[in-house]
DNA sequence: CGTACTGTTCGACGACCATCGTACAGAACT
DNA sequence: AGTTCTGTACGATGGTCGTCGAACAGTACG
């Protein structure tokens, strides 16, 4: 039941992460559009509190299901709020911090501070 | 053909505004929703263009019908963005930057910075 | 090998959204 | 009064969105 925080081994190889957009390649509409929704705007703010930490998907404690989670994780990843990779079994998940604050300064900072 | 920027005469009687969210009940799902439509977005930053000033709906030279327009400007009130108020035959629209800018600090100048 | 675990993909479904045309309401002007 | 102007209200429509369950694919572990 606790939360899982993933501690990649120092040899790990380097693991392809899947997808995302070149942060050029990000528009605004569509970023406020992926944290417009409570669930995925809880997910972004869960890995703001944790930033340089990868969590993996199940660790979020979300009241959906798997599908409608796994729905979610893809809106975020394809606006270009976070990037995902797979270790194992399991598909990590971060915050594209600096991506998002050299494209939108400021941006993340006033949602996530929102209260 | 012109735009219509709108001069309030400094005899103007206090003309009833239209109802909108105080900053406490403003919520930053909606405030996000709000303004991740492209048609929404132009509409704010035709605004923080010429702060202080109240246009017309009519005055934003937007690609869509009236009764699309007078739809996303319902949004964007409704969502606590703008504010507007009745004169004469026009119903002015001006940006709710005080409000905004308290309750969610930094949000709207990032967004509209945003290219 | 077989079993558990993690997450994706695939329909499906209902709700919401952006859009429009028409009709309407109020204000200003002739 | 009649006309013009500005914008809203009301359906209607097509598309997207959030949600789910069931089935699938990989990985790890017994």
């Amino acid at each position: 039941m606790g939360i899982i925080r993933y501690m990649a081994p120092t040899n790990a190889p380097a693991a392809p992460h899947l997808a995302e957009p070149r942060p050029a390649d990000m528009r605004v509409e569509t970023v406020l559009g992926a944290l417009s929704d409570p669930v995925r705007l809880s997910i972004v703010r869960t890995l703001a509190a944790t930033e340089g930490e990868s969590r993996s998907c199940g660790s979020f404690g979300l009241s959906v299901s798997k599908s409608t989670a796994s729905h979610h994780f893809r809106v975020l990843r394809d606006a270009g709020v976070v990037r995902q990779h797979d270790e194992g079994r399991h598909r990590l998940t971060e915050l594209r911090r600096a991506e998002l604050d050299t494209r939108f300064p400021g941006l993340l900072d006033s949602v996530i501070a929102a209260v």
